[in-house]
DNA sequence: CCGACAACCTGACGGC
DNA sequence: TGCCGTCAGGTTGTCG
């Protein structure tokens, strides 16, 4: 499921549940996910108030009155279910709170993982150091893209997916945002012209709000004990539309690269 | 630097 | 109905 706006979406529908309130219970149901939770998760968060939420790339960010910060990522199938009636053999972490309310992580294919570190040093923890910018932020720019990119010569496409370039993209919406661009996935990153670089940035700031938009309208549904978040059923414009007509008449194409599908549309993405 | 691939897992879906 | 192959939003590491 997630990619950015999937996380930030998350993010907003646990604030109301989680932020200010005190964790009265804490739970992981087996040792691990990618990783094993850490062994303290119980001890140190138990007891905690949760002063903040937050989000940096496709991690959450659970902060808490005892100087720790909860880090979740989702990986690919994760989720949070909110006030879950039972609980499934996927619910591999629970939250309970002095408000009654129970949160569950939920994850199928256990690529997420789940980590605490120092609130005051976050910006050391270490899969947070090599990150580039948020691609929502002021930091990303066609001149900071130009900078970091000149005399590459990989695909576009795969520059936008490494996580030190931008943080937070994935295939979905680097696809979406280079279509919207109308720049061609396969274009050497190196030789994307400046003007077309300003013209990626505003595509994916774009792509990204209208997805944190529509799961903002969706959020209501969020708070359903299935949890079932998705995509917002959005309509993508190219991704997973292989040999649907593109709005100029031409065909969206797929092509696989480094094990990811690239969808794209030939006729009016041109390099 | 670059591309390809494997690994980590389960579930959904299409074809037969 | 069921079995089997294929594919899926991410990250990390290795190899050539």
């Amino acid at each position: 499921m997630p990619e950015l706006p999937e996380v930030e979406t998350t993010v907003r529908g646990l604030r109301p549940v989680l932020e200010g309130a005190r964790l009265s219970a804490v739970e992981a149901r087996r040792a691990d996910l990618r990783r094993a939770f850490p062994a303290d998760l119980r001890q140190r968060l138990t007891g905690a108030r949760v002063t903040a939420l937050g989000r940096r790339a496709k991690y959450g960010l659970v902060e808490t009155d005892r100087g720790t910060t909860m880090i979740f990522h989702l990986g690919m199938s994760g989720r949070w279910r909110v006030d879950p009636d039972t609980l499934g053999p996927h619910d591999h972490l629970v939250l309970e709170t002095d408000a009654a309310r129970r949160l569950a992580l939920n994850d199928a294919r256990r690529f997420g993982f789940v980590d605490l570190w120092p609130t005051e040093s976050l910006a050391d923890y270490p899969p947070f150091r090599a990150l580039g910018p948020e691609p929502l932020g002021e930091e990303l720019t066609a001149a900071y893209l130009a900078g970091v990119l000149a005399g590459r010569l990989a695909p576009i496409k795969a520059m936008l997916l490494d996580q030190r370039i931008v943080a937070g993209l994935g295939n979905i919406y680097v696809c979406e945002a280079l279509y919207t661009a109308r720049i061609a996935p396969g274009r050497a990153a190196g030789q994307v012209s400046k003007p077309r670089l300003a013209r990626l940035v505003e595509a994916i700031r774009a792509v990204l709000l209208e997805a944190i938009e529509a799961g903002g309208s969706t959020l209501r549904d969020y708070a359903r004990p299935d949890g079932e978040l998705g995509y917002f059923s959005k309509r993508f414009q190219v991704y997973g539309r292989e040999g649907q007509p593109c709005s100029c008449g031409g065909l969206i194409a797929r092509k696989v690269h480094s094990g990811r599908s690239t969808f794209w549309c030939p006729a009016c993405q041109r390099s």
